[in-house]
Order: C-alpha cells, then sequence, then structure tokens
DNA sequence: TGGGGTTTTGCGAATGTTTCGCAAATCCTG
DNA sequence: CAGGATTTGCGAAACATTCGCAAAACCCCA
C-alpha cells in the first residue's frame, strides 16, 4: 500500500498537464487524451488527478459553475493565482498587499486587473 | 413576466436564512425547512436561491467539496468574507491591504487568521 | 369578495459530475 | 519469466442541479 507504479495512463494524464497549464476538468482532459489516441477511463483520470493533488503537484479549485478543474502547480512557495477570463491562462502572483499586486500584475505581467474573490479561514472569538 | 408574488415558500426560506447567516447548501435548507414544518421541495429552494442571488440579497459560494451554499449578504460596500473553520460563521471585512487585514481580523473582530485563498481575474497580456 | 389570468410549486425524470466495486490487465521485483 | 501488489476499465451508484408540465397559489380588479 506504498507503491506508485509509472502506468501509461498516469504517463499520459501528466504529459497533458505539463503541455497545458490551464485550470482543465476532468471531463476536458478525458476527451482530449481520447484526441490523441491516449485512451484512458474517466474513473482513471479522476484517480490520477486526486493522487496528484494529494502529492502537492496539482492544484484544484472549482471554478464557477461548481466543476472542479485542475492544473499542475508546485507550491513550492505560497502565492496565488491571476487567471485570464478569457484564455484561461495562469500568472503565478506573490502574496503581497494588494496595491502592490494591482500594479505588479499590470506592470510586470500586463496583466489588466478587472476582479477578485478573496477568502479568509480561521478560528472565530467565540470558538476560540 | 416582471411580478414577484409573496409565497408561503419564499417566505419560509429568506425567514431560515436571516434567521442563520452561514453557508447553507440547498439540501441543509431543504431539510431544516422540513423539520420545522415548513416543508418545500428542492427545487423549489434552488429556484429561490437563484432568484435571490441574481436580486443581489444572497452570496453565493462553492464549498471545498463542490457544493454551492448560500448566505444573505447585502453587498453595499464591496467586502470579502472571514468564515470561521469550527462554526461556519462569518465575518465581513473591508477590502484593504493584506497585513490591515491580518491585524484587522485579530484586534477588531478577534479572528484569529490561518489560512487565505485569493484569486484575480482579468485579461491578460496576450489577450488584450 | 370571487373569477380568471399570471406566477409559482411540486413532482419525477433528465443531466452532469464524481465515486465505487470488482474482475481483468499491468507493473515490479527478484 | 512468475507471482504478488497495484492499477485500470467498466458499469452501476450516488449526488447535486435543472427541467417540463400540470396543479396549486397568488394578485388584481370588476
Ligand atoms: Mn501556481
Ligand atoms: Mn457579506
Ligand atoms: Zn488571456
Ligand atoms: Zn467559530
Amino acid at each position: 500500500m506504498r507503491a506508485d507504479y509509472a502506468t501509461r495512463p498516469r504517463g499520459a494524464i501528466e504529459r497533458l498537464l505539463e503541455s497545458d497549464r490551464r485550470y482543465l476538468s476532468a471531463t476536458q482532459i478525458h476527451t482530449r487524451l481520447d484526441v490523441e489516441q491516449a485512451r484512458v477511463s474517466l474513473a482513471t483520470v479522476y484517480r490520477t488527478l486526486e493522487r496528484l493533488h494529494t502529492k502537492g503537484t496539482v492544484s484544484a479549485r472549482v471554478d464557477e459553475r461548481g466543476e472542479t478543474t485542475y492544473m499542475l502547480c508546485e507550491p513550492e512557495h505560497h502565492h496565488h493565482h491571476a487567471i485570464c477570463r478569457i484564455c484561461g491562462r495562469v500568472e503565478d502572483v506573490p502574496c503581497r498587499a494588494l496595491d502592490e499586486f494591482a500594479s505588479a500584475l499590470q506592470q510586470r505581467y500586463g496583466f489588466e486587473l478587472d476582479g477578485h474573490a478573496m477568502e479568509f479561514s480561521g478560528v472565530c472569538n467565540t470558538c476560540r
């Protein structure tokens, strides 16, 4: 219960993730593998993504429609994501103050900020 | 195609939302209404929540499990949420720089910050 | 106040995503 | 290469959410 076999399906999925660094749903991945002859069952796609996510090399995010999407992302340094509303490309963004963000995004990455969502978690007064 | 009837199901749902200001799923709401004798069909729960969300009096968020949850929240002023990992209670937080947040949360609300997620959206260099 | 047109509800069925069980296929190691 | 451990594929659940449609509820005003 420790092993980690290097199988064809896993290889195909990881290769695809490496080649397209934006958030993709399990179905999207499944379909694209199908197209490029590397047929992998949907269940295996899910299992592999979950495995990579647990291992920490894949970031998961549920999109506005409630579908879970996955993208390669090594969390070496804590950072956030700027996602292009149009093409889905993702910029990694360091974790600094908001103003810095806005201008860094604009000047350093050419990313025109037009929205953001933040959520904090922790323990409230009562629960402490 | 404009009307907005004041019906028993809608009343029940809105009353419940007013009485418990934390993020609840459609199923949770449905079950709790059931318990307190105010039986409302699940489809109606969804329809009402969507209606309130569109009207702008309810904030929707998909939780880590991919389930959509809803909470009363007038977005008069743009703000963010600090959600207690334990009890689910929500603090409204103004939108300022991150350091301010941390200490404001701690000192002003007694909220012990231990995690955050941010996501930016906009248009990337290439797409502009 | 009641009738009738408009809107909403409830129900069950349809969708779409994600998970599961299990036998068959694949991998590794020695 | 054989044997045991692991992974795959498949189809069947399990859920969440949406839809169509006939019946019920609501509003308005004659
Ligand atoms: Mn990243
Ligand atoms: Mn709020
Ligand atoms: Zn783009
Ligand atoms: Zn709490």
